[in-house]
DNA sequence: CATTATAGGATTGTCAAACAATCCATCGCC
DNA sequence: GGCGATGGATTGTTTGACAATCCTATAATG
């Protein structure tokens, strides 16, 4: 086990409050992201913040123009319907892995997650709710043993989130979304590789369906 | 259409050459790039170095290790299996999807850059065949309508050359890997989708044997 | 009036020089 | 031989500067 404590640079932490800044919404997306101000904000010099930007760049939440500098990616609905497809195959792929190579610890842990969601939405807590899918996932994609499936969709699913801070994800989806995780969980649990890919597609399928219908309220608003 | 013509400034090109050397095994995988070498190398400031440095490690080229600087991306057999594993899914999905949607221009370009390739294995040019192999996956990508899967296939190919440089594609696997490609293009050009798909399943899967062996032939020497 | 130059400010791209913090290898000491 | 101190090398970060580019508002022109 790694118990390396990073000291955690300027440029580190700069970097974690952008992405918080972003994916909260703070900053729109397609707002632009003035060095200077960022620079201002941030407490840190220009250098340390661009690089800060390339790594987010990097992350695909920011996008630099060549002489027009960086601002928030903007995801237009056609660009959130591919990263839909893609994440349908590679979730569907690491719950099936999931179901076939997970230890007993990591079963009862995505219970556990799982089980936080259902209380999470039953209090109505939107925070929680956030948390506990982020956890649910985490522990999937640790169980699914393949790095670079959960490196790949980890990117995914920051960018989807750009949505998110238009679409607020609406009210009656969670107690859906949970039953739909729930499925994945039983298939996990039953060692059912099939089911457990057809149960991801479908959980994935639904958040799409769902998102698109967010995105076409907006529309009309 | 684009006509914008870049004004390519300095750090472009730098990522660029860094890319280059990279991939030619010029670097090889676990060298360090000490940042003050780079900047007398490519005549740049450490500024403009490090922010190249910074866009490779978005490549997954790089790995930049904090109070140790960068080095080049080590990739263990591992790691590159995985990546074989994703690279299945997607390049079957992306297969399949070009057998859908491919127009008559971009099959017929797909044909040539196919016959590119076997006329490249016929005089033995090394080069060319990389050249060909990368255009007519450019072209299936492209035709694949799914700019997602492009991208992360991007990433996942350039990964897997940092093996290239060291497991040196063996002599016999040309003629072979011309046969699968000519399956995944017959199958598109006659609109099969799931033959497209497993075609291109099976040529990824030849490409991960073939850089096992060649990885242990490695070992032993 | 509409359209095209022009000027100006704002912003990015790049460089140079400096210094603290950290790492690593070497040397001397016990 | 193990162990701590020393010093050089390298990275992390800052500051200040300047050219190149972009954008906008204004002025000139037909």
């Amino acid at each position: 086990m790694d118990l390396r404590v990073a000291p955690l640079g300027v440029q580190s932490q700069a970097v974690d409050k952008l992405r918080e800044a972003i994916v909260s919404g703070h900053f729109q997306p397609g707002q632009r992201l003035v060095e200077a101000e960022l620079c201002r904000l941030l407490g840190i010099s220009r250098g340390s913040v661009r690089e800060a930007l390339r790594r987010l760049e990097g992350e695909r939440l920011v996008i630099i123009t060549p002489n027009r500098g960086p601002s928030v990616t903007e995801l237009s609905w056609e660009e959130a319907a591919q990263i839909y497809e893609v994440r349908a195959l590679l979730e569907g792929e690491a719950a099936a892995l999931a179901a076939r190579r997970a230890t007993e610890v990591q079963r009862t842990a995505m219970a556990g997650a799982l089980a936080a969601f259902d209380t999470a939405v039953a209090d109505d807590d939107a925070l929680s709710r956030i948390h506990a899918t982020a956890r649910f996932y985490d522990l999937m994609l640790a169980a699914c043993g393949n790095g670079v499936i959960e490196e790949v969709l980890r990117g995914l699913h920051a960018r989807i989130n750009l949505l998110r801070s238009r679409s607020m994800s609406r009210q009656g989806r969670a107690p859906q979304s949970a039953r739909e995780m729930r499925a994945i969980l039983d298939a996990v649990q039953a060692r059912a590789p099939a089911a457990a890919r057809k149960a991801a597609l479908l959980h994935v399928q639904a958040a799409c369906a769902a998102a698109k219908e967010a995105m076409a309220e907006r529309q009309v608003a």
